[in-house]
DNA sequence: ACAGGATGTAAGTTGTCACTTACGGTAAGC
DNA sequence: GCTTACCGTAAGTGACAACTTACATCCTGT
């Protein structure tokens, strides 16, 4: 049911950005927003999402918080994903298919 | 790019619920939306949606429409998911981790 | 040709959500 | 202590998108 979460959080364009910046490694908030189109407050929120989806971890550092990717959180959505390629059930959707007649 | 449109049109809850349907083989507009809280306009509209992203084939058969998944169009956002996982990736950002010293 | 079923489309409404500004709290430096 | 930087949260606003009803279109029987 995760990985509901995980493609809401993960349809916002800018939500996106933020969550890719982190692929180059842990960031504050400040290195996160700079060069955004939307202001700081706006990045807080995101990253907000992106936690309550268990998608990114949160570890203070005197002043600052330090945001991580964090991988188990795109399992659940890896998987879903996953099972449109299961084969036994393409094996049954092709058998349903051929078992039809003609197309088209 | 494309996996953008994937991951905002598999965002709505009613839009995978049709989408997820399809997962059981081909069907009309009429089967998928059987049963779906919403009215069959409705669905109608998910599936142009699903169709302009590639997540769905369209095929006419007398006065039906028989949609179908196409799994190719899944292809962008599984890889996308994969960068997550990338060793190279993972290996590179660890490394940055470790030579870190200074940021911002 | 007409009726009925199946589907796409137009137009309008409403709720949600991404954004902004303003403010509060905490940590570090002078 | 005071100031400044960093960050989260509250409140309000505007745009978009998912939904509804109504209508248009195409196909199939009779």
């Amino acid at each position: 049911m995760a990985y509901a979460m995980s493609l809401a959080v993960l349809a916002d364009p800018t939500r996106r950005r933020v969550f890719e910046r982190l692929r180059a490694g842990p960031r504050p908030v400040n290195a996160l927003a700079a060069g955004l189109p939307v202001s700081r407050p706006a990045v807080s929120q995101h990253l907000k999402a992106l936690r309550d989806a268990g998608l990114v971890n949160e570890r203070s550092e005197g002043a600052r918080r330090i945001y991580s990717i964090r991988r188990e959180g795109l399992r659940e959505l890896r998987d879903w994903l996953d099972t449109f390629w299961d084969d036994a059930l393409t094996a049954f959707k092709q058998e349903a298919e051929k078992s039809r007649g003609a197309e088209k």
